[in-house]
DNA sequence: TTTGACATGTAACCCGTTACATGATTTT
DNA sequence: AAAATCATGTAACGGGTTACATGTCAAA
């Protein structure tokens, strides 16, 4: 249940509105958590409803803006969902199914898939580089950035590690392939 | 969607009962796609509805022990979906939403939940290796088990990664700490 | 034969997703 | 003023989770 705490964090950082938020989502703390506009909505609706926030504009103002601040609950709530333990979320990738179900009936067209998340990734990476070249080279080291720069750096290792494991069972397949003349394939 | 097709890879691989997968999914494909025994078994039952697996029961056994296979068409669907381009999950990790409210907010209490989660990425690496000493160190190159190997190692890194990651947080809570002497709280 | 563990199943709930609707605002 | 866009919202669905229920089998 992180979102309507990474909403008050992000909310905290500056008061926004639904939309705002949406577009802010997709950086920033949208690397690590994801959110569409309609989830978004919804749990800004709940966390005011709660009292954790509050926003300029009068009950069914359907289609205006509406601009949303932290109250101190909603700043108190943050800090007592600091302090509890996190829930801790498996790995899951569709990916690495694939990769065990090759292992088990062979590539069928598995390289082209990689090739794609391979793309994606570097892009991500390029994209990860690009932010920190942008926001963290220059100041060489503000402290109040440090954790930022943290979270930015865990982001581009993981791409490197994806891209890297894309490689690696590419080149495995392909090996495998060379050795055997042809995918392994027990016929049914 | 992966699931369907992680239980047909379990299956084809060996055919088994729907606990057994349940308890199968908890390693190997477990590591990358988890499942519940509900899960699983709503989905065996899906499969056998569509004609992908068969078992060996009668209709409304309950509580009896069924034993699932692939069938043919079980095999050309996980084939089919092999060729498919895979969707793409990003990451979703409820602690990097925590250190960037702490970047805002300041720490609070968030170090004891890095530790917990340090130990358990620690007893998760330290299980991996372990089986990468069983399963792999001894059979030196056998390329049916190239992927899996690759498969295993993917996972070891990603925890050595996180890991690291951990300790990098701590070490910076830790010396925004001292440098202020109190973490940056922007007072309410 | 009763107890307890095991195997399967039912039901309800919440989050995340998708499709779409409606009110406001801006552009032409 | 019509059209396009923006901001917010409603509704429905599916996967994943949790709690619990029921039937079977083996051990005491």
């Amino acid at each position: 249940m992180s979102l309507p705490h990474a909403l008050l964090t992000s909310l905290l950082e500056k008061p926004t509105s639904g939309s705002e938020l949406a577009r802010r989502f997709d950086k920033s703390i949208g690397y690590f958590w994801q959110a569409t506009h309609q989830q978004i909505y919804r749990e800004l609706a709940r966390l005011e409803e709660a009292g954790l926030v509050s926003s300029t504009a009068e009950e069914g103002a359907r289609g205006r803006k509406r601009n949303y601040k932290v109250l101190t609950a909603g700043k108190a709530e943050l800090k007592r969902w600091m302090s509890q333990p996190s829930e801790h979320r498996n790995l899951r990738d569709e990916m690495m199914v694939r990769v065990r179900a090759a292992a088990i009936i062979g590539p069928h067209g598995l390289q082209e898939d990689i090739r794609i998340r391979l793309e994606h990734h570097q892009a991500q990476l390029a994209l990860y580089r690009e932010i920190e070249k942008h926001d963290f080279k220059d100041k060489p080291k503000d402290p109040k950035l440090g954790l930022q720069h943290l979270l930015l750096n865990a982001g581009i290792e993981y791409e490197q590690m994806y891209i890297d494991f894309c490689h690696k069972v590419l080149k495995q397949i392909e090996s495998a392939c060379d050795t055997r003349g042809k995918p392994r394939l027990k016929r049914a």
